[in-house]
RNA sequence: GGUCUGGUAGUUCAGUUGGUUAGAAUACAUGCCUGUCACGCAUGGGGUCGCGGGUUCGAGUCCCGUCCAGACCGCCA
C-alpha cells in the first residue's frame, strides 16, 4: 500500500498513529542534526521530520540526498510540532519518519513548483506536467471540473440528455476555416472536424430527443488570442418546441445557478438590450456593463459650429470618463497617441475637462464656447471632475474605436473588477451581414438561424434589415454564449441558402441531409452554445483561457510540449494519398 | 497578412553614450548550523548575450535580415 492518508489529511486527531504517505518532495530543509521535508500531493503538504536521535542512521543519510520533486514513500508516526505553522492545514503536526523509500528520483525541475513560480510562460508550457503540480493551475482545473459538473447536474435534472455527436464530419464553406482530416479509404476525400455540432443537434431534435446537451470539443482553424484556442469546449444545447423566450429563461436559469453555486452571487433578472442598442450605446455587441461610460452622440450639438473636423463627419460621439478631469496634458497626449496607433486607427481625439469649479477646458476651445461645452457635458451626463473624450468619423469605425477607448479607460481606472459579474442578453441580431470582399451576404450567426416571423417579407425586399431570433449571453464584456431559434421549414431553409449565394445544387450537396430531414416532420426548435473555457476563466476572474485548459496551444497553434503539429513521413503520406510539397522534397 | 513588445546564467531579470574580466536574485553543488517552514551562514560551478550579416579600432548595446515567444488588428457563421 502506497499510502494510508494523503498529504492534506493529517491533524492533531491522528496523534501517535502510524501512517504511510507518498508524494513529491517540495522542499528539503537540512539543519544538519535535523531534516524537515515538505511532502506534497494534490491535497496538501505534510511536514516530515528526521533527526539524528530518533531516526535510523541509514534512513537519515538517504534523506540528505532527496532533491526537489523526488517521489518518495514514508512510514512514520504522527507527532505534534514543537513550533506550529498556522498557514497550512497540517501545520500542527509532523510525521516522524521511520522508513523511507525513494519511488522515483527527479532531475532538478527547470522552474520552481511554487504558487509564484520563477518559470516563464513558454517554459511552463513545455513542461506542462510540472506546471500542473503548481497550486494555481491545479486549482483552475478543479474549478473547471466544478463548473462542468454543475452544468451537467443542472441540465440533467431539467431533462436534458447528453448525446455524443461525431468528430469526423464534412467541411462546409460557411463560417470559420475547418481543420481537415484525410480519408485513407476514400482517396482524395477529407473529413472536417466540427466547428460546432450544429446540424447534428438539430437532427437530434428532428429525431425527437427534445432536450439535448453535450460538453463537446469544437475546432476552428483561425488565429489564436488570449481567449481563443483552435480546439475549445462548448456547452452545446438544443431544445424542441420552444420559442426564444423559453430558451432565454432556461439558460438564464443555468447561468444564475452557476453564479450562485460557484461564486455565491445572486443575480436577479438579466438585463436585455437589442443588438442595435448595444452598437449605438457601447460600440460593440458584447458590452461590459460593470461600468457606465455609455456613448453620447453629439452631432446635433457639435456640428455646424465651424469646427471642420466634426462638421465633415458622419458621427461625433463621446464618452464621459468618471473622475478623469485630473489627467495631465502629458497623460492626455499619451492617450491621443494611444488611439492613433494602427490597432485603433483614430485620426485624433478631442477632450473636454469638466473641472471641479464648473469651468471647462477642451482641446477645441477655439471653436466652441463654454456654453457649447456645457451642453455637451449635459448630453454626456458628465459631472464635475469627469473627462469627456470625443471621436468623430465614419459611423461604424468610430464606434469601434470609441469602444476600444471605453474599455481601455475602464481598465486604467480599475472599473473591470474581476469579482463583479454583470451578465446581459443581446437580442435581435441582424440575420445577415453584407460582406464587401465577397460582395454577398453572410449569415451573422449561422445559415440555420430563423428570421423573425414579422420580418419574413423583408427577406425579398431588404435582406439587410431582417432581424433574427438570435441572442448572445454576454458576461463582463465577453461573449460566453450564443444561439438562435432555427429554421425548421425546408422552403425557408432553401430560401436562406439562396440568399447566401448558394446554388440549388450546392445547397443540396452541402446541406441536403438537413433539408431532407425538415421534410419529415421537423419540430420547431432552437438552442444555445456556451464557451466553457471562457465561461470558466471569467468566473475565475481571468480573461486568459489558457490556464484553465490542461494542455493548451500557444499563440501559433502549437503544442510545445509534444511539438505538434509535425510533418508526416513519406509512407504515411502515401497511404493518405497526400503528396509532399515541393519544399519538402528539396 | 499586419502592428507593437520581448529574447542575456537552469530560471526571472538588470546591463548607462558602443569601451577593462557581462552582473543580481533565485535555483544547483559542497561545507557549517539544536525546531525549520521564503530557514540561515560560507564557498563554488554555471554564459554561443536567439541566429545570420553589416557599421566600427571595439557591439549584449547601433543598423539590416531572420527565427522564436506574448498582446493586439484582420480573421473567428
Amino acid at each position: 500500500m502506497y499510502r494510508t492518508h494523503n498529504c492534506g489529511a493529517l491533524s492533531l486527531e491522528h496523534l501517535n498513529q502510524k501512517v504511510t504517505l507518498s508524494g513529491w518532495v517540495q522542499k528539503n530543509r537540512n539543519k544538519g542534526f535535523i531534516i524537515w521535508i515538505d511532502l506534497r500531493d494534490r491535497y496538501g503538504i505534510t511536514q516530515l521530520v528526521l533527526d539524528e536521535e530518533r531516526t535510523p542512521k541509514s534512513i537519515f543519510d538517504s534523506a540528505q540526498g532527496l532533491g526537489r520533486e523526488f517521489v518518495i514513500q514514508v512510514q512514520g508516526t504522527v507527532i505534534e510540532r514543537e513550533s506550529k505553522n498556522p498557514n497550512i492545514t497540517t501545520g500542527a503536526i509532523e510525521v516522524l519518519v521511520e522508513d523511507l523509500k525513494i519511488l522515483n528520483p527527479s532531475k532538478t525541475p527547470p522552474f520552481t513548483i511554487e504558487n509564484e513560480t520563477d518559470g516563464g510562460e513558454e517554459l511552463r508550457m513545455q513542461y506542462r506536467y510540472l506546471d500542473l503540480r503548481r497550486n494555481p493551475v491545479k486549482a483552475n482545473l478543479l474549478f473547471r471540473h466544478q463548473v462542468s459538473m454543475a452544468v451537467r447536474n443542472y441540465l440533467s435534472k431539467d431533462g436534458f440528455i447528453d448525446v455524443e455527436t461525431p468528430y469526423l464530419i464534412k467541411s462546409t464553406p460557411e463560417g470559420a476555416r475547418d481543420f481537415v482530416v484525410p480519408s485513407r479509404m476514400n482517396e482524395g476525400q477529407f473529413y472536417a472536424l466540427p466547428q460546432s455540432p450544429q446540424t447534428f443537434k438539430q437532427l437530434l431534435m428532428v429525431g425527437g430527443l427534445d432536450k439535448y446537451f453535450q460538453i463537446v470539443k469544437c475546432f476552428r482553424d483561425e488565429d489564436l488570442r488570449a481567449d481563443r484556442q483552435p480546439e475549445f469546449t462548448q456547452i452545446d444545447c438544443e431544445m424542441a418546441f420552444v420559442e426564444q423566450e423559453d430558451i432565454l429563461a432556461q439558460f438564464e436559469g443555468l447561468t444564475r445557478h452557476l453564479l450562485k453555486e460557484i461564486k455565491g452571487i445572486d443575480i436577479a433578472d438579466f438585463p436585455r438590450i437589442t443588438y442595435d442598442e448595444a452598437i449605438k450605446t457601447y460600440g460593440n455587441d458584447k458590452p461590459d456593463i460593470r461600468f457606465e461610460m455609455k456613448f453620447c452622440e453629439l452631432n446635433a450639438v457639435a456640428q455646424g459650429k465651424g469646427f471642420g473636423v466634426f462638421d465633415s463627419q458622419e458621427l461625433v460621439v463621446g464618452i464621459s470618463v468618471p473622475g478623469a478631469a485630473e489627467m495631465s496634458r502629458k497623460e492626455i497626449d499619451a492617450l491621443i497617441d494611444w488611439v492613433k496607433r494602427p490597432q485603433i486607427g483614430a485620426k485624433g481625439l478631442v477632450y473636454v475637462k469638466c473641472n471641479a469649479d464648473g469651468s471647462f477646458k477642451s482641446s477645441v476651445d477655439k471653436f466652441f464656447s463654454p456654453e457649447d461645452l456645457s451642453t455637451w457635458a449635459t448630453h454626456c451626463q458628465a459631472k464635475a471632475g469627469d473627462l469627456i473624450l470625443i471621436l468623430s468619423g465614419e459611423i461604424k469605425t468610430t464606434r469601434t474605436q470609441l469602444s476600444a477607448l471605453r474599455m481601455e479607460m475602464a481598465t486604467r481606472l480599475g472599473l473591470r473588477k474581476p469579482e463583479v459579474f454583470a451578465p446581459l442578453w443581446i437580442t435581435d441580431f441582424p440575420l445577415l451581414e453584407w460582406d464587401e470582399e465577397s460582395k454577398r451576404f453572410h449569415a451573422m450567426h449561422h445559415p440555420f438561424t430563423a428570421p423573425k416571423p414579422e420580418h419574413l417579407d423583408l427577406l425579398k425586399t431588404d435582406p439587410a434589415a431582417v432581424k433574427a431570433n438570435a441572442y448572445d449571453l454576454v458576461l463582463n464584456g465577453n461573449e460566453i454564449g450564443g444561439g438562435s431559434i432555427r429554421i425548421h421549414d425546408q422552403e425557408l431553409q432553401s430560401q436562406m441558402f439562396d440568399l447566401l449565394g448558394f446554388t440549388k445544387e450546392e445547397a443540396q450537396a452541402q446541406f441536403g441531409f438537413l433539408m431532407d430531414a425538415f421534410q419529415f416532420g421537423a419540430p420547431p426548435h432552437g438552442g444555445i452554445a456556451f464557451g466553457l473555457d471562457r465561461l470558466v476563466a471569467i468566473l475565475g476572474g481571468e480573461e486568459t483561457i489558457r490556464d484553465f485548459i490542461a494542455f493548451p496551444k500557444n499563440n501559433s497553434g502549437r503544442d510545445v510540449m509534444i511539438d505538434a503539429p509535425a510533418p508526416l513521413d513519406a509512407l504515411q503520406l502515401k497511404e493518405l494519398n497526400l503528396k509532399t510539397t515541393s519544399t519538402d522534397k528539396e
